[in-house]
DNA sequence: GTCTATAACGTGATAGAC
DNA sequence: GTCTATCACGTTATAGAC
């Protein structure tokens, strides 16, 4: 186990909370070391500076997204679930305030970003979307979605709108996204 | 005419550009006034604070909105064009640099925001919802769109969709916005 | 209406003691 | 690994001359 440092998973855990409350530019070092009772020079020590703290932030969604969906992307399996376990997911950060997907977060900042920065976030895009293709070609062939044209074009469409409807419900209210998830699994074949 | 103020309207415009580009976190009175050739001063005396700025943004998509949707929602008319033009506008507004939607800007950074920006951002995404549920209804009684569920539901599946889609498309490359667009259109009955 | 000058503060970041 | 102390800079914002 040997977990390196308690204090680097603490500050990791919290910016991510930040990130996804407050956007990229809009939480600071002493943002995380006030709420963590530590001081500024202590998150430099883990990250020396923002960007590292960026690439670790991306990583960890990355490695968050592997562990969920590596078990369906090495053998396959069934469709539904990883479907359902996505819209789980995105209302459950919802109500823990954690509003903004971290996708749209780096997107709104991608120009101030750091080159190694932009470059994992658009991996872990990749990551996501190719997940989500072969959830939906897996679940056309088994009969359980319905839906027209190219799977990789659906997985993007579903993705931007669970992405975007986490913003929307943060402006006019929690009930929009579950009237959008609703409206994708219709969109699917799925609510009849 | 006797437009107000021809430095009041520049900066107005500067400032959308801005936020699209960077966020409402992302950009300072500095930005605008370097690249206005003014200095910091001359934009405090129209905007004393950015709380005005950011009400004045907000009410300048609102006009836009409106005098682009005024005829339909007094009137009626074809929902075709209507739709066509929504993704047409998205699609320019991409093209020229100005990639987040602004609903997802100020989404972002919406705890972050004063009250009356808060509420004038509800209004605003209120209205395009309106409009759209309208579009989609008058569509699907004319026969032109074909799909299940709730207009309303559908309306904001679908500019979520979009707003959602800038930013990826900001990620990954502009092809993801075209792609998505179509799929929008495909999920409506309009791309076989 | 625009300018110069400046205030008060938040930011990411570093040096060096413990 | 965490601390105190500090730096250089960017930020919003204001006062007062022109």
């Amino acid at each position: 186990m040997a977990r390196l440092s308690d204090t680097r998973n603490r500050i990791i855990d919290k910016a991510a909370d930040l990130l996804m409350r407050h956007g990229y530019n809009g939480f600071s070092y002493r943002d995380i070391s006030t709420h963590l009772g530590v001081k500024n020079a202590a998150v430099h020590y883990h990250f020396p500076s923002k960007s590292d703290l960026g690439l670790a932030l991306v990583r960890e969604y990355q490695q968050v997204l592997r562990d969920q969906t590596s078990e369906f992307m090495a053998y396959g399996g069934d469709a539904l679930p990883q479907l359902e376990g996505l819209f789980r997911f995105t209302e459950q950060q919802f109500c823990n305030g954690r509003c903004i997907c971290p996708l749209g977060a780096f997107a709104v900042d991608f120009t101030d970003l750091p080159d190694e920065v932009r470059a994992a976030t658009e991996q872990f895009m990749s990551d996501s979307v190719n997940w989500l293709t072969k959830v939906l070609e897996t679940g056309r062939d088994q009969g359980e979605f319905n839906f027209e044209g190219d799977a990789g074009a659906k997985a993007l469409s579903i993705l931007a709108g669970l992405s975007g409807a986490r913003q929307m419900a943060r402006i006019h209210g929690p009930d929009v996204l579950g009237r959008i998830i609703d409206q994708t699994r219709i969109d699917l074949g799925l609510g009849a």
